[in-house]
DNA sequence: GTGAAAAATAAATACGATCTATTATTATTT
DNA sequence: AAATAATAATAGATCGTATTTATTTTTCAC
């Protein structure tokens, strides 16, 4: 009978407590039960929570204050950027077509430009790396899983060799879209996912050939590809929900 | 002689570590002394201080691990998005005109899109809000504080006008450039100052009137202006290196 | 000697109890 | 009715102790 529950509660906590805001769950401006009472109905200590709550309050998620408690902040006060606040969002369970199509809204404005940065800027260890995610995600077409990676690579890549690191930092987001995409989206429409190879091959090629106005073409190209797919996805889901209502 | 200080430690270790990690004070991949230690060299208890480290953990600068310690992770890790982790990398001690320039060239990608996103997008109110702002700014030219502060309440509002949470997410980057901008940058030229204030008018004016193809381009010119200044700055920057050397 | 298993160890992780500081609310006074 | 003082609720912070985990050292068999 151990009290004491092993290790890992308090990123467990942020991650209940940060799906559970950002599914408005717990409402803007709603207050959080007393610190002791949250603790005691997640099963942890009170330093636990707290440190918890302070990792929340970091992200910009909730404020505390004595004697008034934990409230929920406004959405447009949260760091919407922040690797694990975007994970959150893209919980299945909860998340829209709204959140995959801001997500490929700010795609759209970074990644073109970002390949056309790394056209100029790359290394021969950057050209390295994208190409080397590009034979991946050949190499692992049938393969979901490892073609996401692959494909979260290639982008990884590409924002790395723009060498800017605000630019890179958005590699998280990109993650997440594609991640979230993966699931929500789409069965593999053999079609689809050949065309979809293709553009990935245009733009790392002509990242490492430094074409800067292809990588830029290149880039927009997919993305606009990428448009259709979310929202054909967003077309079916809406079926969906119509099916069920 | 109080030993209990008063409210706010977290926070204020937060800070100080956190600008310390930025400072590179403490390197990547270096350890940190041991909790007991570091709490007592700063004077909080331990909980104190471990609530700091989740938070600075919440933003990537750190990792820690039993028995091995706690670590100051590779910086391409980080959350360069993150507000708190902006305003460290602006403090005027350490902070270096490369990051001015890396701030500066993502605003270059964003910001002319969100204008022209918000020339089409901004409801009456956004455009309230954004004229307000720009009068505010004209208002206050002769006061540099008041007058910073409108420039970042403007640039806030067209963002949030782009109804994109992500590209509205860059208020921060962008309000951390200005304020570094404006104390590192310049003793306040006359000319230079009217010139930006009527490239800001132009800009809430495109967008006011639904011009969308003039607030892209209008943003571009503003922001143009801008990189010439933090070139001079730049330079004016080294002269002063080599002075002092 | 060498390699693998076992023990010691050092660090973060977690709990609980207690005290403090702040502030919203309530009660009191003017 | 308004200003002021008391109250109580809640987060903030500390201390001490136990647990867990991963590394390092030691032991022991081969």
């Amino acid at each position: 009978m151990k009290k004491t529950s092993g290790r890992g509660q308090v990123k467990s906590v942020v991650d209940i407590l940060g799906k559970r805001i950002a599914a408005a769950q717990y409402k803007e401006g709603e207050i959080l039960p007393i610190e002791q009472q949250l603790a005691d109905s997640l099963g942890v200590g009170r330093n636990a929570l707290r440190e918890a709550v302070k990792v929340l309050s970091g992200k910009g998620l909730i404020a505390t204050a004595p004697r008034s408690g934990t409230r929920i902040r406004p959405r447009d006060e949260w760091n919407m950027l922040d690797p694990d606040v975007l994970s959150w969002h893209a919980d299945p369970e909860t998340a829209t077509p709204e959140f995959l199509l801001a997500l490929l809204e700010i795609r759209r404005i970074i990644e073109p430009r970002a390949a056309e940065l790394a056209a100029v800027r790359a290394t021969r260890e950057d050209v390295a790396t994208i190409l080397a995610a590009y034979d991946d995600m050949q190499r692992y077409q049938e393969d979901p899983d490892r073609r996401v990676s692959a494909d979260i690579e290639l982008h990884t890549a590409i924002l790395a060799a723009s060498h800017n690191a605000y630019i890179s930092h958005f590699r998280y987001a990109i993650a997440t879209y594609l991640k979230a995409h993966s699931k929500i989206g789409q069965r593999s429409d053999r079609e689809k996912l050949r065309k979809d190879l293709e553009l990935h091959h245009d733009i790392a090629w002509s990242i490492a050939r430094c074409k800067a106005k292809s990588a830029y073409s290149n880039s927009v190209r997919m993305l606009n590809h990428g448009r259709l797919r979310v929202e054909e996805a967003e077309h079916s889901l809406a079926e969906e929900a119509k099916r069920s209502a």
